[in-house]
DNA sequence: CGAGTCGTTGATTCTTTTCAAAGCCCGTGG
DNA sequence: CCACGGGCTTTGAAAAGAATCAACGACTCG
């Protein structure tokens, strides 16, 4: 998921809940599992499913990327995350879904019967932990979205969804200056809290700054990336 | 934690990750550990941890409040969630605390340390299920949190988090019509992204409009509690 | 080539913030 | 017992940041 933190170093450095090394890296059953489930492909725009729909599936994105959000009645919307390749989607102990997941590029995803997952876990003490960390960086990422959007102002907000994707790219093996957006500027306004009009006048602010290049509307180069941080961290004054 | 949903009937329901409902109800071995746990006794404004400092403990609140929260390097902060009675603190498979926490009120917690979280998970399926199921309700809140946060105004926001205590205290068998702030203003305007002005104005605003009393700062009175609902879905024009 | 979607830019409005000051509550101490 | 002080809350007036309304431009796909 995307983790805006401040601070890339904290990143999946040591687990306290750690189980021997070796384990990590050899193939849990649920790992085993997904390779083999029922693929799924999604064009840009379809739903995986919705917010109170039961929950017979949870998902693995394996290629593009997935918008997880919620909506008032009047038809407002919140993205409260964006899964990436690797991102576990659906994990909860209730029966019905509590968001929306729609794929915002064409998309791969595995699915797996949600019913299996206790009893993998109960034949692989390592999925409960896989588990239970899926969970626990998708509540750092929900944290992090809920400091940007509740203290950062329109330009800082920005920043940190840059500066978090370029972190992403470094972790991947992928240029951290190259960020490509596979979402809208209608899904970062709502990722954001923001509306489509402030975050392309604030695209334009930091280009006009120096900090980024839009080489088109959906590649961002970043041409200052400590300026982007300190603005991110909101140490910076204005642009 | 505190859920803000708009689905009360959503709450705990059922689980798709059950196990037999008798587990549930005979006591897992976390509980039996946490109840003869270290207790800790704090005073209000006492902060139980840091962010980023060493995760040895994970908690359990006991009685009185607790807020988590993040901060930006100039201090603003947002509160992440508020923990009452019978909530866990701190659950993550970082070494690190990713929040701080600080008691509200008299706060009296029981103390474990982390490590022993792993040992019981494996010594009991029962505990590895309740860990799932606390950092599911953390996630939950979050993210109905970052909805109110990001799409809802001032008003709507308040009413979210009455409504959100009422039914906590439908809950817990207290009435919900008589709602108890233990946090400040400035806790509400970190926890709501406002300022303590607009939240003073926007209680004022309620009172006025006859949805609520106060009979004092810190004691709300609904006297309309569908309209109250209907602020906080958004479904209502203005007040 | 045309329709439609998506993105950018401009002018204006509005909600919330900021700045300022007064009121209230409560504990302390004379 | 009442005055005093400090923190918290409320209220008012002005300012600012983002939203809204409006229009144009760019790109994509039949």
């Amino acid at each position: 998921m995307l983790a805006m933190t401040l601070s890339p170093e904290l990143d999946r450095n040591g687990a306290a809940f750690a189980f021997p090394v070796g384990d990590l890296i050899s193939e849990s059953l649920l790992d085993r599992r997904l390779r083999t489930a029922t693929r799924r492909l999604l064009q840009a725009r379809e739903h995986i499913f919705f917010d109170g729909d039961p929950k017979d599936h949870i998902y693995k994105v394996e290629k593009g990327a997935v918008c997880l959000y919620k909506t008032l009645p009047d038809g407002r919307r919140q993205i409260v995350d964006f899964a990436y390749p690797g991102d576990l989607i659906g994990l909860s102990t209730l029966e019905n879904h509590v968001f929306s997941a729609q794929a915002i590029a064409l998309t791969r995803l595995r699915c797996l019967p949600a019913g299996l997952l206790e009893e993998m876990a109960k034949n692989d003490p390592r999925v409960g932990v896989q588990l239970y960390r899926a969970l626990s960086d998708q509540l750092l990422s929900a944290h992090d979205l809920l400091l940007t959007v509740g203290q950062r102002n329109a330009t800082e907000r920005l920043a940190a969804l840059l500066m978090a994707l370029s972190r992403r790219n470094d972790r991947g093996g992928a240029d951290p200056a190259r960020i490509a957006l596979p979402m809208t500027r209608a899904d970062i306004a709502d990722f954001l809290s923001l509306t489509i009009e402030t975050v392309s006048r604030t695209f334009t602010k930091l280009r006009q700054g120096g900090i980024i290049d839009l080489a088109h509307s959906s590649l961002v180069v970043i041409r200052d990336r400590r300026a982007l941080g300190r603005l991110a961290a909101g140490e910076a004054e204005r642009i």
